[in-house]
DNA sequence: TGGGTTGATTTTGTGCACAATCTGTATCAT
DNA sequence: ATGATACAGATTGTGCACAAAATCAACCCA
């Protein structure tokens, strides 16, 4: 079944690897040992980074390789409004047209989304609060959006490891997705973008994503 | 000065050729003569097409090569959506927050777009008919939407193309930028929503995406 | 001790030759 | 004629060897 995984198969990979919190920000990417590991060439290995560079979940410096993208704080704020504007859209959508059967999908998601974070599997966790989002996009029928979607959420988990508060869980709060479900069900559009931009707020809202002495403008300080 | 381009040059470069409708969606790109053409390697040209069919600019079968995309219908009006929830919501916060130079540095692109038009200079005109959209996303100062947008932005014309109306021109009204302008500049934000969301509707009216009866999934006819 | 240079090693980049696949045409049997 | 098969040319895919660059450590000298 695994016989030599193309290079998608193993973007795939190294992304399902950021959105559990196996991989941190910052980590080197070399290319050998990662062919040896995966059981491919190098080139397989060189297609691979190209398509996670281009989608900005890897950075690919010339000469120096590949690192797991560490987003600055900038970035960060950029992301998460622009997850409002699209996601709010998304969740307009489909209050307006959802079906009975896929209500019952999203509660069946949000239901194993709390199992796994009662019974402590955050890995499975973790990708069940994301998966949410993009089974969303993907009920709202616009294979555009759900690709831009998909873009930003893959990147939201290097994010929240870069710059989530020690104190806190940040993790997707069940809650919420549930209260955005009921929402969608009753064909409440107001309400479930409102619960989505909510969500979206508080999830932003455990990161420290304050100002700090250093930003990524080293320059700037200096004049 | 161009000694030896790099894959991201030579995107830049099939990207401006599908602007100004130099290139037809379908067009097939054979990497040997794009080399020779460019005067890079077939590696060169290889890490280019990657980068395009990345974002859905050409389209990369194995085996086959690349070819300019072709949307389908279903694409094209998701691809449309896709730029009002956008566009929408960069004209909102640009209503809030633009400032008096900026103005007049959006009022001064309309005026040389309108100019080009005037004097038919139609690869000039589409290219800063497409600008204006890329330059009013950049003003709002999200990277991360302006990256998104670009992507729409870009696949835009290989719509209009594949689907154009023999009888209309097709091109982003000139009136209507001006229009967008003018409600940014009193800050009304409401105002200047509405006629993008006009705007991009006119664009997409002036398109044949009615379903034909021959559709993209043939499949579907023969059952 | 601190700063700079040199050189060895690791890591990434690339051109080339060959392999695999596809496309179009000619041939042949029915 | 129709369809199948085989073959030749063209096109894309890939592994390998080597080149280029960066990293690291040792060394030297002020």
């Amino acid at each position: 079944m695994d016989g030599a995984p193309d290079a998608t198969a193993i973007c795939a990979k190294i992304s399902a690897a950021i959105e559990d919190h196996r991989l941190m920000p910052g980590t080197k990417l070399k290319e050998v040992p990662m062919a040896e590991l995966f059981g491919v060439t190098r080139g397989t290995i060189r297609k691979a980074f190209m398509q996670l560079a281009s989608r900005r979940v890897i950075e690919l410096i010339p000469n120096r390789g590949a690192t797991v993208a560490m987003p600055t704080i900038r970035e960060s704020r950029d992301l998460f409004e622009a997850r409002r504007s699209i996601e709010c859209a998304v969740v307009k959508t489909l209050a307006q047209t959802i079906s009975k059967a896929n209500v019952r999908t999203l509660r069946a998601l949000v239901k194993a989304e709390d199992l796994a974070y009662r019974r402590g599997n955050l890995r499975i966790a973790l990708k069940l609060s994301v998966d949410f989002h993009r089974v969303l996009a993907s009920m709202a029928g616009n294979a555009v959006m759900e690709d831009l979607l998909d873009q930003l959420v893959a990147r939201t988990p290097l994010v929240v490891l870069a710059y989530r508060d020690a104190a806190q869980s940040s993790a997707c709060a069940n809650k919420d997705h549930a209260q955005l479900v009921a929402a969608i069900a009753t064909h409440d559009a107001e309400r479930a973008m409102a619960a989505m931009h909510c969500h979206l707020c508080n999830l932003e809202g455990q990161l420290t994503l304050d100002q700090p002495v250093v930003d990524d403008d080293l320059a700037a300080i200096f004049r």
